[in-house]
DNA sequence: CCCTGATTCGC
DNA sequence: GCGAATCAGG
């Protein structure tokens, strides 16, 4: 395979977003794990928490690893350098003030709790899922907010309570947020719209509410946010 | 052992 | 530029 715009775009969001290299491998696929690494190096972007990478040694001597072909410098034994000592390192090896951990870790992205409020005033959802409303209430059905790709909150890459497969059940929307197999896909979680598949919200998508013939609506948007290929 | 990223180096 | 081989830490 070759690195096309797509696939280093790819590459480069997923690394920036906290993906390890196996998994964007994995998502690239026709690529190794190394060559994803390479690749990042290769754009620059690497700086990441390496497990490997924990305090920096001063000295690195790690050098002598492929010796095979080349004929190595001679025997540079005798009278040589006298190989200064460790020249001074990071003079200031920066005590970090306690970096103290995020404030809100947990961003309650679900409001699950009475949005009374701002929304609109639900009086019923009727059959196929469409909402009712109040003569007063009129307002577009669906959300400016298309089922797009969940970014993860803004630290951690990983939905810390995602709902994930294994969560569903017969009581919880099972819409699904960003792509299978990438690391931030999980279910919407919401509790269902009682005889759906799908919360209430979701299931105003899911059921495209047949309008009065004229404003009829154009973008019918699709779960995974349109076809992928892979 | 598994995993991770970093690095080297032949191609 | 690419990536397998290798290194090295968790």
């Amino acid at each position: 395979m070759s690195w096309t715009d797509e696939r280093i775009e790819k590459l480069t969001k997923m690394w920036e977003g906290g993906a390890t290299a196996s998994q964007i491998a994995e998502e690239l696929g026709g690529v190794s794990r190394n060559a994803v690494i390479g690749k990042a190096h290769r754009l620059g972007l690497k700086a990441r928490p390496s497990p490997v990478k924990a305090n920096e040694k001063p000295a690195r001597p790690a050098a002598p690893k492929k010796a095979k072909p080349a004929a190595d410098s001679p025997p540079a034994k005798a009278a040589d350098a006298p190989a200064p000592a460790p020249a001074p390192r990071a003079a200031a090896p920066a005590p970090s003030p306690a970096p103290a951990r995020a404030a809100a870790p947990s961003a309650p992205a679900a409001g699950s709790d009475k949005p009374a409020g701002d929304q609109p005033r639900i009086v019923s959802v009727g059959p196929g899922g469409f909402l009712r409303q109040g003569p007063g209430d009129q307002q577009a059905p669906i959300p400016p907010a298309p089922p797009r790709r969940l970014v993860p909150a803004k630290p951690s890459p990983e939905i810390a309570d995602k709902t994930s497969l294994l969560d569903l059940n017969d009581r919880i929307c099972r819409w699904p947020m960003g792509h299978p197999g990438e690391p931030d896909f999980h279910f919407c979680g919401e509790k269902v719209n009682p005889g759906f598949p799908y919360c209430v919200d979701h299931c105003g998508r899911a059921y495209q509410a047949q309008l009065p013939r004229g404003a009829r609506r154009p973008p019918p948007p699709l779960p995974f946010g349109g076809p992928r290929v892979r």
